[in-house]
DNA sequence: TTTTTTAATTAACGATTGGTAATTTATTGT
DNA sequence: ACAATAAATTACCAATCGTTAATTAAAAAA
């Protein structure tokens, strides 16, 4: 039994592959790019990992824990509810730099209208962060660090709807620092109380 | 003189080639879907538009000039600054139907990352939507429908940005109806005054 | 050492990509 | 009728796409 061993460990191979389509997009990544990005020949990606389609599924599905991860590593040891909110997107929009944008919302736009089954693991994933949020606020209103009146789940919307919209921007060149910005401008918007304004 | 008349205009072509690009984005539309889409054939394609590149450029500027279109007829009429603000606004919203989004943020996640013209292009079109909404804002501001202490810039931003979430989310799936009402909460948050909460 | 097993590599597949040259068809001015 | 002009069409280009078969290299089991 047991022939030739490999000559890369798969995972690093994977994660730079997730990288190559982050960077240039699901149709914008060859195959070639991918031989050159992971250092693997052609025929050994699709023995290690199947098809294109695939490789990507595999990639996205690593991105999803990286993140995932990463925002529990943010948010791990904060006992205030909302500080762990704000670290948590934060987290968010930190692995957000270089003008990649992030990989889940670029392919939001890029492939999921095309390819249901992408579409529905971007689905599934969104629903687990809002989840997380919706947690999170929940937590806050009982510990009075927000207001009651709040409704979780169109702050959760708003709140995640516009992290989309700064990946978009962040995409196209928007700078961390201006994002992180405007990310805590919104923050408070939707999770501090408004009153009424007399109209003319 | 003068030859063979045209069998077409060369606007409806374009405005047919827009319509592709918008729904299967750049790299994603192919020649062959664009003298489908455009009933024109390739040759005619080159000598009329130029190449890919120029074709998309053009059809980007038509987008353009149709959306200024729609937000200027939409708001027409409206003495109220704040009620133009959100039927500007709620008119980018009702273009983006059809699970195809926004083609200008399709465009701003897929080339310009990659393409310095559709980079600046985009920037431009961007700045002139910014500049308009700011005019809007200011007046609301003077003719006391808002409070004074708004900034006027960070409002715009965070409505453009909150804007570019929604059309990423629309390209996905997301209902108008959805996105209108989103929309129309994002607004109120922005442009509403807020008061101070007290921490615990 | 020989056999077996599996990874790495080379080479090639048909299809499609963006882009052109050559040719045909249709219309106007002389 | 006859050039002159320009659009439409056909056929074709090299390059690249994603994918696979055939072959070679290497290590464990016999």
């Amino acid at each position: 039994m047991a022939g030739r061993p490999r000559k890369a460990e798969p995972e690093v191979a994977l994660a730079a592959a997730m990288s190559a389509f982050w960077e240039k997009g699901y149709e914008g990544t060859s195959m070639s790019d991918l031989t050159e990005a992971t250092g693997l020949h052609k025929a050994s990606l699709y023995k290690t990992f199947g098809d294109k389609h695939q490789l990507f599924v595999s990639a996205l599905k690593l991105y999803f824990n990286k993140t995932a991860q990463a925002q529990k590593v943010s948010r791990s040891g904060e006992d205030s509810p909302i500080k762990a909110i704000k670290k948590s997107v934060t987290s968010t929009i930190d692995q957000c730099a270089e003008g990649k944008g992030c990989l889940a919302v670029n392919s939001l736009i890029e492939v999921a209208p095309f390819d249901p089954e992408i579409d529905r693991i971007l689905k599934q994933f969104r629903q687990r962060l809002e989840n997380q949020l919706a947690r999170l606020v929940e937590e806050a209103k009982e510990r009075q660090q927000i207001p009651a009146s709040i409704n979780t789940n169109e702050a959760v919307r708003l709140i995640t709807v516009f992290l989309h919209g700064l990946s978009a921007n962040m995409a196209a060149g928007m700078k961390v620092s201006k994002a992180r910005t405007l990310l805590h401008d919104q923050l408070d918007l939707v999770l501090l109380p408004k009153k009424k304004f007399k109209r003319t």
